[in-house]
DNA sequence: GGTGGCTTGAAACTCGTTCTCAACCCCGGT
DNA sequence: ACCGGGGTTGAGAACGAGTTTCAAGCCACC
């Protein structure tokens, strides 16, 4: 669960949000700025559960309805990003500085692991091109098993096709 | 909604399905035939709903838990694909005889268009490799406005970035 | 300090999906 | 054809992520 290149300064974003709740006019609640705080200085992808035991452990208690609803307000002001890996549930991270990136996601630890590549940006235009299509957003998600995993023995893979996690839900 | 091209005759699907059956000595009811038929049989993406709304057509009952349990099946025979477009439910397509696709969605009528990609098969592999990944399975999604609806005036579209449909749910 | 309007939280609710379990059906053996 | 047993079915309960409701509370501007 390591992510080594680090992200968008947290201070910045959280400077975002500021600024995004003033020009909107919107309160900026206590409860707002502790579930901004702990998505920006998390360098994982969080499940709300995750944001959930992040402010448990800071004893700031939220309800998980103000949780859902900060989310989307971040959506929304642009600061994080919503995925769904397919585990039945959303997660989400800060808006990196970086352009927009793919995940490779391990199958047997979950790890996430995010590259770039100039050439798929380029290729996905073209195919949509191609399609007559107007291109607004894509995701490319490649599921695999990560090197570490792959020295622990016999490693067992569920056998969907499109889901990754435990055959849970 | 059109999908053109055919996919691998139906009739194969079937016989695949009851080879399968036969092989892992399981028992070929009449429900099982029926939600395998009806999906072997559509050009389309089905969702649950859908296929449940095309036997109730044809006048054959069967609980929704039967058709769960038979995806899921027909999942597992490698019959059928599974797919999550990020609506909130899944979609369920027969295994075309054709290479992996990937899909095109329309984010204002929900057509999906299917395409395939040499360059991107090889380049899914070469970025695992690159991140000592042993590659498993993908996932490329692009989603845009296709040239039907680009005609209508003023589309209006979610702004979520990863949810095509309605925000519904 | 007021006070109006937006926010909060607990609980109820939605909806896709899964589980439970008694009744039922498929199918190989007879 | 008939039996019998083990897998299957279906109705409904259960589950879990996410959303809605609404009374009580807080923020921010005056």
């Amino acid at each position: 669960m390591t992510s080594p290149p680090p992200k968008l300064d947290a201070g910045e974003l959280v400077e975002g949000f500021r600024s995004y709740m003033r020009d909107h006019s919107l309160p900026l609640t206590h409860q707002r700025e502790a579930i901004a705080s702990a998505l920006f200085h998390s360098e994982e992808h969080l499940s709300v559960e995750d944001i959930e035991a992040i402010l448990r452990d800071e004893n700031v208690h939220v309800g998980k309805a103000t949780v859902y609803r900060t989310l989307d307000l971040l959506v929304r002001a642009g600061l994080v990003d919503e995925h769904d890996f397919g585990e039945g549930f959303k997660r989400f991270e800060p808006r990196s500085a970086r352009s927009h990136h793919e995940h490779l996601i391990c199958l047997a630890c979950g790890k996430v692991v995010e590259f770039t590549s100039e050439r798929i940006e380029r290729m996905k235009a073209l195919i949509a091109d191609e399609h007559g299509f107007r291109h607004h957003h894509h995701r490319l998600d490649i599921y695999g098993v990560c090197s570490e995993c792959q020295g622990r023995a016999a490693v067992t893979l569920e056998r969907r096709p499109d889901k990754p996690g435990g055959g849970s839900r």
